[in-house]
DNA sequence: CTGAAAGCGCTTACAG
DNA sequence: CTGAAAGCGCTTACAG
């Protein structure tokens, strides 16, 4: 066992030859202290190298610099660039943030909501798309409520909660839309679709938004044409390989995700199939990495790191009307390479 | 003002009809409490929708299992890999993370550093190179010298430290070597290389194992074959546009990060030029996305989580002897199609 | 096995 | 402006 003796503003105080609350008030600037007494505090701090324990000034009432963030995966692409927005907006805050990563296993999502609350966290922040599924959302508001009760912040990115916390909303639906027309415009009529689970509502809206607009259009999917696989790299390059599989019939194949399209990108090229003269294909998300692919992806850009910059300040700022405040953040079709304009 | 109030293990015991001290017993199983008067306590609090108070028991001397990770960049992809290792090994032990990103700025670091001081964490992990810099180096050592002193664990990743710390160190050297000698095997002579700020160890450890493989083959690389840009996928965009605009007359660049090979791999297709046809290309860090670019990166293959799986490890674990514990990690040259044979 | 009490290291009314 | 003291919410010897 290692002795754990930190320096104590106590140390600090006798060395000032000052009282505890002089040398806890001459460190933090809370009301006025003698020139000549906060000089001889200060120095003292510095010689010890003291540090006061965040503990300690939690307990005793002062607030606590500290959020939490809970994603799915740090090292997936699409949460590394929101996480880059909190970052900045937390870092300009002097905040720390806890961060951590569920692995999309929702009893993890609820382990660490929990771990926050005992922390005193000032704010959490849920992002990434929820799952439709009422027995967790239950087990998720027992531990949100009391949180929000205490007076906790909450604020989500992609969640369609009926709880009453702050949301940055993008707008999945209208984004998968658009991105049809602008396919249906590129001449496509015959669409394979990538999804992940469709308990993800960030999946259900996109593959809606992208079904009905079609449907609109008087183009049918049919069940066959529509490849669920895991939200990730290789879920979008076993998906792609099954449509191959089966002898794809598509001119166009839409991926929910970037991260699933860049999957399916590789399956086609080890199949052989160029993108776009063979099949186009799109995403949605804009990742930084899809405009350096070769072709550069033709996807649905969200402002990614302002989706995170977004929810940090909802978390960071006053509520005063206790009413839910939604953001909501539009997507942008933006056509590049791997789609190309076919006679229907 | 919000009212912030908590449920306490006051309330708790109260409404258990027990001692406080019988109360933590049970719900810590620290020490054995009769049944019936656990079984109380345990309904009473599931009840109240108690949750400790992280800080009132790190105060009172419960370990606290809390770490601090700090990086430069969430975002980059680099550390996004790294960071996947450190969350998996961070979950698997109910430790929760605190994450700062320091845009790489060296004050930032410290302030982190102090932060996470005050916040007692059981182990600080630095990841990421540090910088040639003696004032930097002992500004950081005023930190973490009393931190280790306390009983804090910290340990590092990619950085030289005079410090008595403990150390994943990937071969960087070593690794640039053995790439500098696949590629001359491959036939290139004529080489260009695309460089961080040398001031990063990293970047001299990588460029100087590089250039001196070469030197020993007789091969000369001339101040103007190396471009030295920031860090960044833009960085690497830019150094390659500059040598391009200079006049390309090497076979084959050299980027010494990946994410700098990836901006230099656009430079050259907005340039007309084909690679590996026109030129090849290798990188360093086998990110994962670097396989899925057309054509898939030459590279050397660091294995990233495990990087920060091992320095998790390393700070979670007692260290007996005291001595600095460093644990090496070999990169492994992976040659894929951006790079080709040419006749010399 | 159980409880009363001290103590962890601060902050902040409350007097002066 | 300064200090003595209470209190934040726990844990853990110390008695019993």
């Amino acid at each position: 066992m290692q002795a754990r003796t930190h320096v104590t503003l106590e140390d600090v105080a006798r060395a000032a030859e000052v009282s505890l609350a002089t040398a806890s008030r001459a460190l933090n600037g809370t009301a006025p202290v003698r020139q000549h007494l906060r000089e001889r505090v200060l120095r003292a701090a510095e010689e010890l190298a003291y540090t006061p324990n965040a503990h300690a000034r939690a307990l005793a009432g002062a607030t606590h610099r500290t959020v939490g963030v809970i994603c799915h995966d740090v090292s997936d692409p699409y949460f590394a660039a929101v996480a880059g927005g909190i970052m900045r907006v937390a870092g300009d805050n002097g905040m720390l943030v806890m961060l951590a990563s569920t692995f999309r296993e929702p009893e993890r999502e609820i382990a660490y909501v929990s771990m926050l609350r005992a922390e005193r966290a000032a704010a959490i922040l849920l992002i990434g798309s929820g799952f439709e599924d009422p027995d967790w959302e239950r087990a998720l508001d027992a531990e949100l409520d009391p949180y929000l009760a205490g007076g906790g912040r909450v604020a989500v990115v992609s969640r369609h909660r009926s709880l009453k916390v702050d949301s940055v909303l993008p707008e999945n639906r209208a984004g998968a839309a658009a991105m049809a027309r602008s396919l249906l415009d590129l001449g496509h009529r015959r669409f394979a679709v990538l999804t992940g689970s469709q308990a993800l509502t960030t999946v259900s809206d996109r593959f809606g938004g992208f079904r009905d607009e079609l449907k609109k259009a008087g183009v049918r999917l049919r069940p066959a044409d529509v490849v669920e696989a895991p939200f990730t790299r290789d879920g979008g390059y076993a998906a792609m390989s099954e449509l191959l599989a089966r002898g794809l019939d598509a001119t166009c194949v839409f991926a929910v995700t970037d991260v699933m399209a860049i999957g399916a990108l590789s399956a086609l090229r080890e199949h052989g199939l160029s993108v776009p003269d063979d099949v186009s294909v799109a995403g949605f998300d804009d990742i930084p990495i899809v405009r350096d692919l070769t072709p550069p992806l033709t996807t649905v850009a969200l402002p990614l790191p302002q989706l995170g910059e977004r929810a940090m300040e909802l978390a960071l700022t006053e509520n005063p009307g206790r009413r839910r405040r939604i953001h909501r953040m539009a997507g942008e079709v933006v056509i590049r390479s791997s789609t190309r304009k076919v006679s229907p």
